[in-house]
RNA sequence: GGUUGGGUGGCCGAGUGGCUAGGCAAAGGUCUGCAAAACCUUGUACGGCGGUUCGAAUCCGCUCCCAACCUCCA
């Protein structure tokens, strides 16, 4: 399998080329949401850049293991309450109704964004057994200490035993971090500041517990995704992937738990997302500034002016690279909503479109094939949608050339038309993971096809009539029932 | 304060030391009964100040501004 995929690597702050542990296959691992509250569209786009890099590495024909877990344990509030438990005070509900519930909410909307399921999904609360033998090794190495039936990781020993590594991801340093430190809870149990629980004593009225060799208690956040990333795809893999505000301190101590207990970093590519701002800060669920996607998809925000279909923001999001910060606005969302329906009508366009009998190419056809290849090219470069859809749309002026008669289909070959076809259609919706929202499935749509046949062959004859009026009037309900007719040279099409 | 990454034409947003991404908007044209769509053409942008270079938006220095992280967040 020829590859010339290159990364970003945030490990190294450096492109490299990609080469899996074990040729052919990849393990690929990316932080999941907490679910204690509903998804918001920044966890969205983190999800969506993960899926589209999780399809493009299947199509370049690697097997994949895709692990993405969901929390539902072990994440605090400032207060030092459990997520879980709070989502469940306030709302009367399990703390497992809670996660059922989010969770449930979550596949929702990343089914609604067309995201493909990830191969493994496990929950940190059925890994406790995995997360407290983690805790004993790092113990056992002498990476952790344990005080009141809690056990902490200890950053300095570990800097110590391995030439100053914490912070190798960050790059930050720990006496910066010391000296940055501020009053926390059990401050007063950790030998530094710097240092992080990885297993907690449960406080009597503590709901998610569970026993352990120090007593009962829950794992660390941090934890969970050290052991489930180690048991389901080893002590070294791939790829890691999260948010860019999980660089630190989250995937910082999890390359030290992962050290710590195996002596391995786990990832050897570390891929970050960077953030979704709105009014040019970084949308946040604690903080307010957030748009929820529903919100989007209705229209009813301060923020927009109209509601977008989950398509329209998908294809937003694929006009941005992954790593650079996605500035949400109405105005931008519109162009998104032109141009995604441009690009699915030239679709449309292209699958109507039928060779012109001749056996060789001329200029077109070699366009073509050269312009989806660049296509394909751009993705092997970090995985740059941008600059792929960029090729694409330099593909559709040419494709409703062909179509409006400029551009002449004898200079395209049949087997270059349906390959072209075929490849562009595995880019379009299997890598980028579009969807054509306009094109409806099922006995419904097929009937709407007919009746729309019959008003546009009756509004054909009025113009062949020269009757004006009518084919006028015809055009104009159309378009009052939210239905575009376009004339074109081999008679109307319509879109809605 | 420390760490990381940014400031690109009306808006969004890629990008390489020289061959002017792309989308949306705008202008002109072709086509059309009209309209829409489509096609063709047009904009010569890169925070500021210096420096390196034959040549820099792209490299270096300084400076201004912005964001994220350092406390829960994708």
């Amino acid at each position: 399998m020829p590859s010339n995929l290159t990364l970003y690597n945030s490990l190294t702050r450096r492109k490299e080329s990609f080469k899996p542990l074990v040729e052919g296959h990849v393990g690929l691992y990316v932080c999941g949401p907490t679910v204690y509250n509903p998804v918001h569209l920044g966890n969205c786009r983190t999800f969506v850049s993960f899926d589209i890099i999780y399809r493009y590495l299947m199509a370049k024909g690697y097997r994949v293991r895709y692990v993405r877990n969901i929390t539902d344990v072990g994440h605090l509030t400032d207060d030092g309450e459990d997520r879980m438990s709070k989502g469940a005070r306030l709302e009367q509900l399990e703390p497992m109704e809670v996660a059922q519930k989010f969770s449930n909410q979550f596949h929702d909307m990343m089914r609604t964004f067309n995201a493909l399921p990830p191969s493994i999904e496990p929950r940190a609360t059925g890994h406790i057994i995995e997360q407290i033998e983690m805790v004993r090794e790092i113990l056992k190495n002498g990476y952790a200490y344990e005080v009141n039936g809690s056990v902490y990781f200890d950053v300095e020993a570990y800097n110590n035993a391995n030439d100053d590594r914490y912070g190798e991801l960050s790059g930050r340093r720990i006496d910066e971090l010391m000296a940055e430190s501020r009053e926390l809870k059990a401050q007063d149990e950790k030998r530094n500041p710097s240092d992080f629980a990885i297993w907690m004593r449960a406080s009597d009225d503590h709901i998610l517990r569970w026993d352990s060799p120090w007593g009962p208690g829950f794992p660390g956040w941090h934890l969970e995704c050290s052991a489930m990333s180690t048991k389901y795809l080893g002590e070294q893999f791939d790829i890691h992937g999260g948010g860019n505000d999980l660089k630190f301190p989250h995937h910082e101590n999890e390359i030290a738990q992962n050290v710590g207990a195996c002596h391995h970093g786990g990832a050897r590519y570390w891929l970050h997302t960077n953030m979704l701002l709105m009014n040019g800060k970084k949308m946040s669920k604690s903080d307010g500034n957030t748009i929820t996607p529903e919100q989007l998809f209705s229209g009813e925000s301060k923020h927009v002016s109209e509601g977008y279909s989950p398509m329209v923001i998908r294809f937003f999001m694929l006009q941005t690279h992954y790593r650079s910060t996605m500035d949400l606005s109405d105005e931008a969302l519109q162009a998104a909503k032109k141009g995604y329906g441009r690009l699915m009508d030239a679709w449309q366009s292209l699958s109507e479109l039928e060779a012109g009998g001749s056996a060789q190419n001329g200029t077109v056809g070699k366009e073509l094939m050269a312009g989806l290849e660049a296509a394909y090219a751009e993705m092997d470069d970090d995985f740059n949608t941008p600059k792929a859809v960029a090729r694409i749309f330099e593909l559709v002026t040419r494709i409703n050339a062909l179509k409006g008669g400029q551009l002449s289909l004898d200079e395209v070959s049949a087997d270059t038309l349906a390959s072209f076809k075929e490849r562009l259609g595995t880019l379009l919706f299997d890598v980028l993971g579009l969807r054509d929202e306009a094109a409806g499935a099922g006995a419904e749509q097929e009937a709407l096809d007919k009746v729309m046949q019959i008003v546009l062959d009756l509004r054909q004859q009025a113009r062949a009539d020269k009757d004006w009026a009518l084919s006028d009037k015809l055009r104009d309900a159309l378009s009052a029932a939210g239905i575009t007719v376009k004339d074109g040279k081999d008679g109307a099409s319509w879109s809605i």
